[in-house]
DNA sequence: GCATTCACG
DNA sequence: GACGTACGTGAATGCT
């Protein structure tokens, strides 16, 4: 569907990136992005590019660079290009943009650690050169020029010209089998390699054309005339061997991509126009859109050729959507998704939350344009129903007075499961979690899965939201029909069951239609994007498990939170009537408004307004330093304002969120609205149950496990510590953490010269905090603001640390530097971290954005490991014959509930999987805790 | 619907 | 030297 298959006479074009990078950039005029950014080789290359694709009408191409600065090469000669200067300055931040255009013109971009551009080009030319397929290299290397031979030729890429014979011979006056030997003899100063003293290259092809081969010659050098050439053949014999192993190409590297997988895909006109627009290419832009954007006027945003393509087919297309109402209708549809091998599903229910919704319908997409809606459980519309006595029952049985004609629950449930369930047909959902949780309560466990809102989250991150609606319109041109249309907003909102049955199709089979036509369009681009691996391996794979987690719910103990809420609300009765005591007034102590009025103007202690709104700032510090200060009043609204959280926020709301069917909680978690990877927790929110308090805890302790059973709690030890000295590349940190050391208390003896025994708890307490500074974009201000200290002595903190560990002040340049140049910075797993403010004119937005990229790749990646963790977790759990199952994640966190028999090999095997993860140059250590209840547990 | 506050990592 | 901040979330409440 992307990729057209090449004509068999197609060569292979393989690209030298690296080699272009440094070309590129002393032949070319400096040009620098509006935010700075040099771009000079980057124009050449993309130029270059797209002259290869529309003049040779390349259909097969990779793109290969260097993996980094060592190869294998540096392993028999250590100095092997040892003295290459390091890059200019206006080049480094070229490298990775170069890798981004290859991605974003779809093409292969490949690269393997230990080898150099050069050998894979040589292994895929001998590949291609077997399978008979004809190879183009373009390249102006001249250490390329050995591969020549028939079928395989060199094409220098700014002159646009072929390098043949003619010029090898030119080069090394000798043809290009015997380009090695000549190499090996003559020696190459640029890379360091040492030849032969005394030989230049000349001589060497003059030696070669003599003896024929370079053993040959080696072996008969005594029978060279000139004494001096011959002592030194003789003396060097082993200098040329050892360069004949440097000069020469590896052919036998193992392909990371296979070999008919090099070949030009369909480019997404919106990934390539936002990147060259990104770069400023204007004329390339110009030069491009046409091309891309041909088929259609650009509409809604969206403008790629497979975008308007699909688009088109959405708008165009003769919505053949069916009411399916009897068996033989419905087995048909399965018949067709089950030939298709892939089908978009959706569910219509009667609820939002997934774990008190009823399935009330579902619909089928096999094609664009073709899908189909059954209902199973729709009703009478209300207006049929009025007067009957029971109005709250209107799906139970009996209730089904004038109910529209629907095939049998239970026969559409059999007729469905071996779709839903087929190994072989790919599900296609919109937030599929959903569907999944309804479906399991009636007994479908759907697999495999693609989810179109997950697969944009791995592409885009926050750059957008993920709704349907919003990606209908971005990348269809579609307004699909909204649910409060359909069924009615506020008061008069009926529920689906109650939806005529044309309606409730025009809405559920667009619905479905819609995802797959989404489908066809993400998926392709998650491959050339980079986020391939990501996607199935990390967030994809997360589905099914969080869906299980959130199905199972964890069991509180209601009569524990109602007793708490009974003493909150006593205790804050006996508050308010101090306060409104030591006010001389009675107010609404909730009010910041109307307490900030109390403070500054009848009372007039100290404090000022703030914001744009005008109101005094009432927030926990002010009243803090109040109450240091002696005054009663503050003192007692933040015990006020303590209760009255944990009352209304905790005791209360979480008693109400009981599910009563289960006597569960069952939260949901979200897993694409976070800039950094992490999930969220909503409806109810389990991810911020209080700790730091005695009080708080309480509601902790009404987390309680299954009888039989215990509270498991592992979690990460400073997972984005160890990550900051993993990226940042921080030797003594890292051996720190591979010694077990105190952190902190590390810190401290760095940053206050003070020795790690004995030292004071204050001492330990602020380099902590300096610690969590780093971590989140250190500014002398918050650090200041957070330890109570003056600007200026966390000025001198902050210089001292950077003093002791200048890496980590390279690695928030850095990442400044990367945020700018793209837009986003990465985790170590390759997710974007969007931050779109960092070019912004607001110097305080910007900083804000300038810290959030320095905090993103530790937060994220951290994100990243323990998604990873709880899918490693899930299998080895289904693997093993422990009844041990994850409950909940809180970021650096899992919770597990686990039978009391099986604690210690469960707590083995957790803390294993956990660390084993990942395999970094810093331990990644978990901590496992059990209890009796949540906060027992840690 | 927005701002403020506060719970968590 | 400007701006006004520690990074990332969700829920309850008051107020316009």
């Amino acid at each position: 569907m992307s990729d057209q298959t090449p004509s068999p006479q197609s060569p292979l074009y393989l690209v030298d990136g690296s080699g272009y990078i440094f070309r590129a950039f002393h032949a070319l005029p400096p040009l620098n992005r509006p935010d700075g950014t040099p771009v000079n080789a980057v124009y050449g290359f993309c130029s270059m590019l797209l002259k290869l694709i529309e003049d040779l009408k390349a259909e097969r191409l990779a793109v290969i660079f260097d993996a980094g600065r060592l190869s294998f090469r540096n392993e028999i000669y250590p100095d092997y290009k040892a003295h290459r200067p390091e890059p200019p300055e206006e080049l480094v931040p070229q490298f990775p943009l170069i890798r981004d255009a290859t991605r974003a013109f779809a093409l292969p971009c490949i690269e393997l650690p230990g080898y150099e551009a050069d050998d894979l080009i040589a292994s895929y030319a001998k590949a291609a050169r077997e399978a008979g397929q004809e190879v183009v290299i373009v390249s102006a290397d001249k250490d390329l020029m050995q591969l020549i031979q028939d079928g395989v030729s060199l094409m220098d890429p700014m002159k646009a010209k072929k390098i043949g014979l003619e010029e090898v011979m030119a080069k090394f006056g000798v043809a290009p089998d015997k380009v090695v030997d000549v190499q090996a003899l003559a020696g190459d100063s640029t890379d360091n390699v040492p030849g032969v003293p005394g030989i230049g290259v000349k001589t060497a092809a003059q030696l070669i054309g003599e003896y024929g081969d370079l053993d040959t010659l080696l072996a008969r050098a005594g029978e060279i005339k000139q004494p001096k050439r011959r002592q030194t053949l003789i003396d060097n014999a082993d200098k040329a061997r050892v360069s004949r192993e440097l000069v020469r190409l590896r052919d036998d590297v193992e392909l990371p991509d296979p070999l008919d997988s090099l070949h030009v895909g369909q480019m997404s006109a919106e990934v390539v126009l936002s990147f060259l627009e990104q770069q400023g290419f204007t004329s390339l832009v110009a030069k491009l859109r046409p091309h891309l954007g041909a088929s259609k006027p650009a509409h809604g945003g969206s403008s790629s050729s497979a975008a308007a393509a699909a688009a088109e087919d959405m708008r165009a297309a003769v919505r053949d959507y069916e009411l399916i109402q009897d068996e033989p209708a419905l087995a048909h549809w399965i018949e067709m998704a089950t030939e298709a091998g892939i089908v978009g599903f959706d569910t219509e229910t009667t609820s939002l939350d997934a774990h008190r919704a009823v399935l009330v319908g579902f619909s089928l997409a096999v094609a664009p344009g073709r899908a189909c809606y059954v209902p199973l459980r729709h009703v009478a519309p209300r207006k049929a129903r009025q007067g009957a006595l029971d109005l709250g029952a209107a799906g139970e049985a009996g209730a089904d007075e004038g109910a529209p004609e629907q095939i049998p629950v239970d026969r559409a449930i059999t007729l469905l499961r071996p779709l839903l369930e087929a190994p072989g047909v790919l599900k296609v959902g919109q937030n599929i979690k959903y569907d999944m949780i309804v479906m399991a309560r009636e007994g479908i466990e759907i697999a495999p899965i693609d989810d179109t809102m997950v697969m944009s989250y791995a592409l885009d991150g926050t750059r957008h939201g993920h709704g349907m609606d919003e990606l209908a319109q971005i990348h269809l041109g579609v307004t699909p029909i909204s649910y409060d249309e359909v069924t009615g907003k506020g008061r008069d909102r009926i529920g689906f069951d109650e939806v005529p049955l044309d309606r409730a199709r025009d809405y559920a089979a667009e619905d479905a239609d819609v995802t797959l036509n989404l489908h066809r369009l993400l998926k392709p681009r998650l491959g050339p994007e980079g986020v391939r691996a990501l996607y199935e391996r990390t967030d994809r794979a997360l589905v099914p498990v969080l869906a299980r987690m959130e199905r199972r719910g964890i069991r509180i103990d209601r009569d524990m939170l109602g007793k708490a809420s009974r003493e909150f609300a006593d205790g804050m009765a006996a508050l308010e009537t101090r306060i409104h005591e030591l006010a001389g007034e009675s107010f609404n102590v909730g009010s910041p408004k109307q307490l900030g009025e109390i403070l500054f103007d009848k009372l007039s202690l100290p404090g000022g307004k703030k914001g744009k709104t005008g109101a005094y700032a009432t927030g926990a510090d002010i009243l803090q330093k109040l109450a240091a200060d002696g005054h009663e009043l503050p003192a007692k609204v933040l015990d006020w304002r303590q209760l009255a959280k944990l009352k209304n926020t905790y005791a209360d709301a979480l008693a109400e969120a009981v599910n009563p069917e289960t006597g569960r909680i069952h939260t949901s978690f979200a897993l694409t609205v976070t800039t950094t990877g992490r999930l969220s927790s909503n409806d109810p929110n389990l991810q911020n149950i209080p700790v730091r308090t005695e009080e708080g805890r309480r509601i902790r302790r009404a987390f309680v496990p299954e009888a039989g059973h215990v509270l498991m709690s592992a979690d990460y030890s400073q997972i984005e510590l160890r990550l900051l000295a993993d990226i940042a590349n921080i030797q003594a940190l890292r051996q720190a953490f591979r010694e077990g050391i105190d952190i902190h208390a590390l810190t401290a003896s760095q940053v206050f010269g003070v020795p790690v025994q004995g030292m004071d708890p204050i001492t330990r307490r602020r380099a902590k905090a300096i610690n969590f500074g780093i971590i989140y974009g250190i500014s002398a201000f918050g650090l200041a603001q957070q330890l109570d200290i003056p600007q200026s002595e966390a000025k001198r903190y902050i210089e001292a640390y950077f003093e002791r560990y200048p890496g980590i002040r390279d690695y928030m340049e850095r990442a400044k530097a990367d945020a700018r140049a793209h837009g986003f910075v990465t985790t170590i797993f390759g997710r974007k971290c969007w931050t779109p403010d960092i070019a912004a004119k607001n110097p305080a937005l910007r900083a804000f954005a300038e810290r959030a990229a320095i905090n993103a790749p530790l937060q994220g990646s951290a994100a990243d490991i323990v998604r990873l963790a709880m899918v490693a977790l899930d299998e080895a759990l289904e693997a093993s014959p422990l009844g041990a199952r994850m409950l909940l994640q809180v970021h650096d966190e899992i919770l597990l509930e686990v039978p009391e028999a099986e604690v210690e090999e469960t707590a083995a095997l957790v803390k294993r999987v956990m660390e084993d993860v990942v395999s970094r140059p810093v331990p990644y250590v978990v901590e496992v805790g059990t209890g009796l209840d949540w906060d027992a547990a840690h």
